[in-house]
DNA sequence: CTGTTAGCGCGTTCAG
DNA sequence: CTGAACGCGCTAACAG
């Protein structure tokens, strides 16, 4: 069984200090004996030493720890980005806390309320709305906070997002060719900047193959999963009187229910259509069509997410930066 | 700024004591006086009281915290195991410490290393090799435990995971009787209990169909992976001459690397072979050809899971059970 | 080179 | 009804 370093003290009759230094590794700077030494680290190696965090946390305040709070962990996007957070984490020794809300700001806000009571030093979110700053500014101790995926307009926190607007213009241009300018954007959560970047880029594309009405290639509705998408399509199919030429999803939810809607409808995808959607799949390989998609680079956003924590977890200012991380665009068959 | 208990007590003029009666909801069994019970609420009410878990923790001996270890996040199996255990954390007052392994025993055993150092109360793992002991033999104070997907014989902790081997049985015999018999088994990791399970089913399928060699229906390969998926199925090409009849996958990355393979083989999938695979996705809907899968339900086996340690963190005695979810068997097309 | 000590904030016990 | 005091295990300042 693991013992205390005032357990250790006792049983080798040395002093806590002597036995902290030998243990932190720091014998060599304090001149410890090397009898002392070896008596210590025998008696640890027999018997095994464990650090009481709880105890570490209340003396240092700070909790070696980070919250993660995203929407849905079941999205492979957070999935991936949660999983390379904590890999970040623990190359320097700190656990990950994990809360996925569901879209539903109440739970987020409990999740962070829980988080922060806790003691995280840093707090990396994707938020379902605008983040309501009254959590940091009446605070002991705030921690480092970076918003990722969801930056709202005047963000007050750093942030960490794909390029949304570039990557979406860039499939639309693309997609606007292949389909002589009959491409509909099946569009969740409009209210979401990534959305709404997400939309700009198409907008952009369509200004571009001089298409004035884009607004009117746009099919939105307000939440994000297979149902919208099965709506949308049928949206689509009604007014298209025909089977759709081409179409972009906002989300692979939608995706999904842009497709089920699809093969209900016609018995069988049309091999004709042209899809486009955000977020990749490596099942989007089998699927027959055409099919352009876009993959954002969760690692390169943790990898960003985490260094801004770290650059304010060791005290430096809080430069409120904004930093976009290219997204690939994939294109089969 | 949230306050300290002494910090409410030296600005009330009440000893701690009595203010934590009132922040406890004690004021009424310790008759606490109206005007002081007053007093520190309305202080509260302006001021914020914010609980330190650290000193809690370290009176109390426990965390309030329950980790939760598996191989892969990004495997959406386990991400939504995780997210439904958050979720039951989260119903409880108690915070989820995640940790991703990548199939590595050495992360794994470092992970559980810092999850136990920090005092969690529960554990849940999917380990990737037996469990090592050793961690709560010699221990303190040892947290409930609870094992995930993958119970080895002979688990001498409780667990929970799915209905391997019926659910291989289901899917075996209706892959063996729509193909007539001619089905090979992609495998990968077949070391993994689950995946023994799986093996089991589909013997005892051919057994029932009188396929005696059913070991030549199987082809296995150490890691899970998309290569490994790739390499199955050129062994498979080149076994059968032709286009295979029908083929089963041990995983998701399995298959893709088996379609893949197809895919670049052929230039398309053809579509007369007859797909079966463990792990269900979505997007399986749209490959046109039939498919099987079969879907585990994580969150029963999370709920499982969690009844399970909540169980042992009351006390109640560690029963050693072993509890089987029971799967879906999905058919398309 | 080694030892002593004072908290960190909370929960609990005992004493009025 | 209210208050005082101890200790959880660790860190760090100070004292030899």
């Amino acid at each position: 069984m693991p013992k205390t370093i005032e357990e250790i003290a006792a049983a080798t009759g040395y002093s806590v200090t002597t036995v902290r230094f030998v243990i932190g590794g720091q014998a060599e700077r304090y001149r410890i004996s090397a009898a002392t030494r070896r008596k210590v680290e025998e008696y640890v190696a027999r018997h095994g030493y464990e650090l009481n965090h709880a105890a570490r946390s209340l003396k240092l305040q700070r909790s070696e720890a980070v919250g993660c709070v995203v929407p849905d962990l079941g999205n492979a996007f957070f999935a991936r980005l949660t999983e390379a957070l904590e890999g970040h984490c623990r190359g320097r020794g700190l656990v990950l806390l994990t809360a996925s809300t569901h879209e539903d700001p109440e739970i987020e806000a409990r999740a962070v309320e829980s988080l922060l009571a806790r003691g995280v030093d840093g707090l990396v979110i994707a938020p379902c709305r605008r983040p309501d700053l009254t959590w940091l500014a009446r605070r002991r101790r705030r921690p480092a906070v970076v918003v990722v995926d969801r930056a709202f307009p005047q963000e007050v926190y750093p942030s960490v997002v794909s390029d949304n607007f570039d990557s979406s213009l860039r499939m639309s241009r693309q997609l606007l060719r292949e389909s002589e300018g009959q491409a509909v954007f099946l569009c969740a959560q409009p209210e979401l900047p990534s959305i709404q970047h997400r939309l700009r880029g198409f907008a952009e594309a369509c200004g571009e193959m001089e298409i004035s009405d884009w607004e009117s290639r746009v099919l939105r509705l307000t939440d994000d999963s297979v149902e919208s998408g099965g709506r949308l399509m049928q949206t689509l199919i009604a007014r298209c009187a025909g089977v759709p030429r081409a179409f972009l999803c906002s989300s692979l939810l939608v995706l999904e229910g842009a497709l089920e809607k699809l093969k209900t409808h016609y018995g069988t995808i049309p091999g004709t259509v042209l899809i486009a959607t955000f977020d990749s799949h490596a099942m989007l390989d089998f699927i027959p069509n055409r099919v352009l998609s876009v993959r954002q680079d969760e690692a390169g956003i943790a990898a960003r997410a985490f260094a801004s924590l770290a650059e304010q977890m060791e005290g430096r200012s809080i430069s409120i930066e904004h930093q976009v991380v290219p997204c690939q665009l994939i294109s089969r068959n």
